[in-house]
DNA sequence: ACGATCAACGTACGATGTACGTACGGTGTC
DNA sequence: GACACCGTACGTACATCGTACGTTGATCGT
């Protein structure tokens, strides 16, 4: 029997083994033995699917309950776990961002991180404010972890040399950190990052 | 005479007017009036054009010298500029965003930015860091204020309505900040968590 | 004047999303 | 048991897409 669930998850499979441009409602039928329109019994079109797909990967996130513990490793165990089930899907990464679904992605997610900014103290709409600037950041993170990849390995190898023989009267910082801006540990950057952000929101007056 | 820096023209006109789903190849060369296979003259596919048409729209930046400044509000403002041109051209800011291209946006930008962190006292890996985790925020706040606008204005019209009538056993913050959820004003938004990074930054050990 | 070069073009092909009509198996009603 | 109904799977068909390939005509250096 061919359901939503099962043309979903065969969708997000075959993007994860061949990429997000292998995906097409021929292929993915295929993947299920099935003729194509059968698929448009269970999937109004290809966008509802993509929709599907955002879905289905965000609602892998695990969110313990975890409410005596500090707020501030509460927002990060949340913020980590969001980037937690993107790389566990790397090739579908730019759809779940870029799909994140109304209401960023489920209702779940935004009431823990409502009741995380809650119990730090913050009022309704400031809670509100800062669940928006910290998606913003983890969205942003994720989406320049994948482009920044895409870079790495299209450049010829030496990156780090192109940059460093640039005109160093035009770009004297980008020459100087040549080595710095093509090395990329994206773990580290975005705990950095995430600090960053939880610190600011700590210095917060209540 | 055909050129590329024409076809991108059109192919940005072309999406603002009538929507990043109108751009093909046959509609960039009908806006010009010539055939589709003469485009191919100037540019290689469509992966490329989408690629000039990103630059295009963020070859727009304009990045004052006034170094004599603080260096926090030549850091606003550098990340305020990269937000107007994509919001001068909304219909293709997803194209941006998603495309931001090698060395996220051009080397100006880049240059410029690490200018300011070292202005402000960082060292070269920090500033680099720093960087990536502005532009981060910035690209992800642009894309989900994109999001936010579909959603909003795909929703019935009674969207706040709908969250307050979930069930306040489950989801109590949600229903009680159904008001906040629903109302958007980005541009607040993006300067509330523009400032929230600065300050971090601000406060960091040198 | 003439050959070379190259921008513009037309044709053509394979792939895609999906509208539409059909076949068929299971379920409820008499 | 007969029959009407409905939902699921399917096949065909079409418009549209990106682009490979071969041709034409104008321009320019000699």
């Amino acid at each position: 029997m061919l359901t939503r669930e099962r043309i979903v998850g065969a969708a997000v499979a075959l993007v994860e083994r061949d990429g997000a441009d292998a995906l097409s409602m021929r292929a993915v039928a295929g993947e299920l033995g099935v003729a194509v329109m059968s698929l448009y019994n269970h999937v109004p079109n290809k966008a509802a699917l993509l929709k599907g797909m955002a879905e289905r990967v965000l609602a892998d996130l695990d969110l313990p309950e975890n409410r005596h513990l500090d707020w501030r490793v509460r927002a990060r165990e949340l913020i980590r776990a969001f980037r937690r089930v993107a790389r566990e899907n790397p090739r579908c990464t730019d759809l779940i961002v870029t799909h994140s679904v109304e209401v960023p992605f489920g209702l779940k997610p935004v009431e823990r991180g409502l009741e995380i900014a809650h119990d730090a103290g913050f009022d309704g709409p400031t809670s509100v404010r800062l669940m928006r600037a910290i998606i913003s950041y983890a969205q942003g993170s994720l989406l320049r972890e994948t482009e920044q990849m895409r870079m790495l390995d299209s450049l010829p190898a030496d990156a780090a040399g192109a940059f460093a023989e640039l005109d160093p009267e035009r770009f004297p910082r980008v020459t100087l950190l040549a080595k710095e801006l093509t090395e990329h540990d994206p773990e580290t950057d975005f705990e950095f990052g995430l600090d960053l952000f939880i610190n600011a929101i700590d210095a917060l007056p209540r």
